[in-house]
DNA sequence: GCAAAAGTGTTACTGGTACACCCATGG
DNA sequence: CCATGGGTGTACCAGTAACACTTTTGC
């Protein structure tokens, strides 16, 4: 166990070579969008959370085999944006780094380890959660942690310009996309909702115009309730008409 | 010469593993949306232009090459669209064969061949040409020939799916993709404009309406010239403001 | 009573859709 | 003279944008 490599359970023989997936893992926690980013105790820098395909495994199981391990969410919005390919995008020192450090656990340098130095080409991929869900997977050699996508931490090789790429996706597919449906929990309040689509879209939305936008069609419904937690005039709460989902992918609130 | 291996210029040691990329070459003529396909002699199957990653290269690069290859056309509008890595993909039957091809041709099997036989994960690319620019590139070994994308012949493992998912793409992104820019030539009729937001949208639009609305931008720009080449009632010739050719990506027609 | 969030309706505008008639050409 | 493609303008409707005042609560 304690020489156990720290690139388990990837090996050079069950991965498929030179290519990695890393997720953008989006949550929706007091207004802020925040995305989840892991730190090996091992690296200087966060990371997005990724690794490799099996060779049984297409790209879309790999992702959600690395989503249920730092969520332990199972069907998760998943969707595949972009393949980051520049030849040096994981030529690098950190990786340099991680094998050296490899080396010193295990008492010796191993040609095993050479795969790691090679290029990686890495096919981004971004998912929504809904924040209160997800259960942190946390060890001592691994830390994970929600980051507001406007303040991030220094990120490991070129993990900045995916996050930026996967918003830059979202603004522009997000009338297609259910984005409010994924990120938010049964019960909401319009301000929610519209601060969603005010976050990818980079507007301000005006609130009347929203809220009759998304009851229009139905998908949004009216509940009996209001939420009394707020500091304020007490917000009503609103949910999504299960049956009408399908609406949701081809449906903006914009 | 004669014996260079049929997966020439491409070797284990230079490409980027178990990586491959196909493009899906669109182009318009006689009302029709054409798709450029391949076919090698030894195989049975046409199939998309395609072709490997050199280790030095991006997969931008590796695509413009190729179409560059085929196409004889350089600084060609092309995007990657989707990453295909169906484990069984490339596992087939196809594939055997042209490795028994090869063994037969140089006269024995070798080892050098094993790569070609693992899972390849491909990068589909859409590209639009200008239909009268293209030269294609035939050798006697490799027939090349444009197809109509309503009518197409069966086809080498998934590419008949890669095609329909890159015309499912483009018809989803169509408002802020310039289609209609790069697929026509310098001048063109109103009629060709709207016939090419027609099969990617798959609706009849409104003459009247699709006119008003392609000048409104002012991005397309009457000519004082009558195409007089027509059976019928000749048609005023258009041409793409270059100046204000950015409003293209962020403008539609439908 | 003030600040912050949230509730509510009306008006004006504009962009989209629908639609009919005429003209030119080739066969 | 007919079939086909193309040229032109108007009227209506719907969706969007702009906009002001009132309510609740905590401090």
């Amino acid at each position: 166990m304690s020489h156990k490599s720290i690139f388990y359970p990837y090996t050079i023989d069950n991965i498929h070579p030179g290519f990695s997936v890393d997720c953008v893992i989006l949550g929706f926690y007091k207004k802020k969008l925040r995305v989840l980013l892991n730190k090996f105790n091992i690296s200087k820098y966060w990371q997005l959370p990724g690794g490799f395909m099996f060779k049984n495994e297409n790209s879309d199981e790999a992702a959600k085999r690395i989503l249920a391990k730092r969520t332990g969410l199972y069907d998760i919005y998943l969707k595949q944006f972009h393949l980051f390919s520049d030849p040096k995008r994981t030529i690098m020192e950190q990786n340099s780094e991680f094998v050296k450090k490899n080396a010193e656990r295990r008492g010796f340098y191993s040609e095993e380890d050479k795969w790691f130095l090679q290029r990686f080409v890495s096919l981004g991929y971004y998912a929504f959660v809904k924040y209160e869900k997800v259960q942190l997977s946390k060890t001592e050699k691994n830390k994970v942690k929600w980051f507001d996508t406007g303040h991030l931490p220094s990120l490991y090789s070129d993990h900045a310009n995916i996050i930026q790429t996967a918003l830059q996706t979202i603004r522009a597919m997000l009338p297609i996309i259910p984005a409010g449906y994924e990120l938010l929990p049964e019960k909401f309040t319009m301000g929610e909702l519209k601060k969603i689509y005010e976050i990818f879209s980079g507007k301000i939305l005006d609130r009347r115009n929203f809220k009759r936008k998304a009851l229009a069609g139905g998908a949004v419904i009216q509940l009996d309730e209001i939420k009394n937690t707020s500091p304020y005039n007490p917000p009503i709460l609103y949910t999504f008409d299960k049956d009408k989902k399908d609406m949701l992918d081809h449906f903006s609130f914009i």
